[in-house]
DNA sequence: GTCTATAAGACGATAGAC
DNA sequence: GTCTATCGTCTTATAGAC
């Protein structure tokens, strides 16, 4: 990955960097989205000149990419298990799966259904299937009603900016704020 | 308003032409972020030069300022309701209150809580005192715990999106739909 | 009210020294 | 692996003609 490994104490600090990199940029394409971001305010926040983070990332998109392969691919799978026929996949699966998701990844949290400008790039390269709106319908159920396709899209807001306030709370998700959370999100998508 | 008016017909063309440009604005900043929108991009859209938009507008800072002054005056009072002690401000009242300016402003929607980039604008000029986080604290009770403060935020984007998701499939927000939307959001803020 | 032309600077990205 | 210096492009915004 790093070209001409010279020695394993500098891979292992080039290493370091790039995670630095990815730290920084994922708080400030949440705090000011991607496209409200420059190169020279990551590099800033580094405490190194812009040039010394091509070394590390070959572009822009690049760093964005890091943050998002991650989430995007467990969002794949996500989508196939909302595809799934029989056993159909149940709300608890799909809304639990995505507070996972969401809990895991605060640049996708952050990202997907918010920042447009990193969205349009998002769905080019990783999901041009519509992942996400293919697990609102597998929420709404087939055929479904404007009220349906409403209610399937606050119970992923819910679950989404629920999971968000919990983790910013608490520094992580417990058991019982998940739970908590996937219960509120339940509770949207169909009275009890 | 508009400098040395001439004549009441070339006035309204004017004010026509400010009305368009409000109207692609609200598009593309909510398409593409605040930060993600050039001058440019709106103007090729107007089908005039750039020189001719900063005819109506001084700077890019004044459009987002004419989409967001009046949402911001009502999230105004609506924080009055949210600080009153007797009688106190119920739920329905405050989410309520949120849906209907939701439903008057897409520029609103999707930029309070979701483009950072125009956030921190918006902050700056019209929300110092922190208007959503009164109003977020009001819904979750004082003295309020983390499972209290998430379901709050849960509450709050289940009828943000909601009332995006109605407005998108229907184009307006029927009082059937306002009332499906807020009733969603009220069962999260609290178990039935 | 709209145009062309242009200023002044920020942006993403690269070259080449160390 | 990091630097300085720079390229070319895009950005917001203005000047002045029509």
């Amino acid at each position: 990955m790093t070209p001409n490994p010279p020695e394993a104490a500098e891979q292992a600090r080039g290493a370091v960097t790039k995670e630095r990199i990815l730290t920084i940029a994922q708080e400030l394409f949440c705090a000011r989205t991607y496209a409200g971001t420059s190169i020279a305010d990551i590099a800033g926040r580094l405490g190194t000149s812009k040039a010394a983070l091509y070394y590390h990332f070959g572009s822009k998109e690049d760093i964005l990419d890091a943050l998002l392969a991650e989430p995007a691919a467990k969002l794949a799978a996500l989508a196939d298990l909302a595809a799934r026929k029989r056993p159909r996949a149940t709300a608890e699966e799909l809304l639990g799966g995505l507070i996972d998701l969401f809990a895991g990844s605060t640049a996708f949290t952050a990202i997907v259904g918010n920042d447009a400008s990193a969205h349009a790039e998002y769905v080019r390269r990783y999901d041009p299937a519509g992942r996400v709106e293919l697990i609102l319908d597998a929420l709404a159920g087939p055929r479904a009603s404007t009220v349906r396709k409403v209610r399937a899209r606050a119970a992923l807001a819910a679950a989404k900016e629920g999971t968000r306030t919990a983790l910013e709370a608490e520094g992580r998700l417990s058991e019982k704020m998940r739970a908590e959370v996937l219960a509120g999100a339940l509770r949207v998508l169909s009275r009890p």
